[in-house]
DNA sequence: CAATTGGAGTTCCCTTACGGAACTCCACGT
DNA sequence: ACGTGGAGTTCCGTAAGGGAACTCCAATTG
């Protein structure tokens, strides 16, 4: 569809859309992240295209965020998150609070977390990394960043992220 | 491009996706967010082609994430973000926060938050809603919710969110 | 040893969505 | 009466997605 790239944006949000952003690697990053590592598999799971897939696959590995691993002494491959992947997987519980919370309706939602610390059920919520209170949307002030010039060349492309 | 819609996945991140998972709705969103209301702005701002933003600004308000609202006695319109819009908010700013550890670079993070509780500089944190200790991915068993039997039709799509 | 299986993609065709530029509509302001 | 500016619409060409069939290749199976 001719999109578009955000990576040229002064912007971490545009930025890491460039990484995720596209349509599927939120599932399959999902897919792989619940214990499913192969091109079948998550195929299956998901109704995605197999063109697609191998596109998405292609990509995540390119960014770093998944790892493709041999398996069997055969031509056969297994996708892992990377420690980089993994962090993104805190976009995916957010995603997971905030569907819960608007989209489940009456039925609740369709999976829990058990917190392993506390053994509890629960979500995540943001809260500073500084005092430990909450931190949302309207909780904060923007203030430009040391690498906000870097890129800033006048084109139409602000950054809030 | 004739693509597949998420909505019917027993999974609140597949859901979440049907929200603003369609390309340049997060963008739009923190556009919105850091004030910029209005039809051309936003247009000017992002880059994107006045079809898309339309369909954008359209789903958004449908799913009830912005409002539409008219301002100048003409046919002149604002889009505010609603309580929905606001919670998604969170989403924006763990993107910034990933993209800012893995995407910045050198040059640091184009934006920087500031925490009004505290007046320090600081990124968001995922922790538990119960105990308050960190929450990411590797912390958490996944189980089965009340939402999760209600679409399960035996259709390849699994839950994990 | 030939045939089959199964994972992991490729290829092809068709449809839909995006980008970009031009065009419309309409309530002012001058 | 004419021009302006915000907010879309329309139109066309290109590219991305869906789906099904096809390929490749290392084991098994017969």
């Amino acid at each position: 569809m001719q999109r578009t790239t955000f990576s040229d944006m002064a912007c971490s949000i545009a930025r890491t859309l460039d990484v995720i952003g596209e349509p599927w690697s939120p599932l399959i990053l999902r897919d792989v992240w619940v214990g499913m590592r192969r091109f079948d598999e998550i195929q299956g799971d998901l109704g995605v295209s197999r063109k697609v897939l191998t596109e998405r696959l292609n990509h995540l590995v390119d960014e770093g965020v998944l790892e493709r691993r041999p398996y069997d002494n055969r031509p056969r491959f297994e996708y892992h998150l990377t420690v980089k992947g993994t962090e993104l997987v805190d976009l995916l519980m957010v995603m997971k609070g905030w569907g819960d919370r608007w989209t489940a309706g009456e039925a609740g939602p369709p999976i829990l977390y058990r917190h392993r610390a506390c053994g509890r059920i629960a979500d995540v919520d943001l809260r500073c990394d500084h005092c430990g209170e909450p931190m949302h949307a309207g909780d904060v002030d923007l203030l430009p960043g040391p690498g906000m010039a870097v890129v800033a060349d006048g084109a139409g492309d602000a950054a809030a992220g």
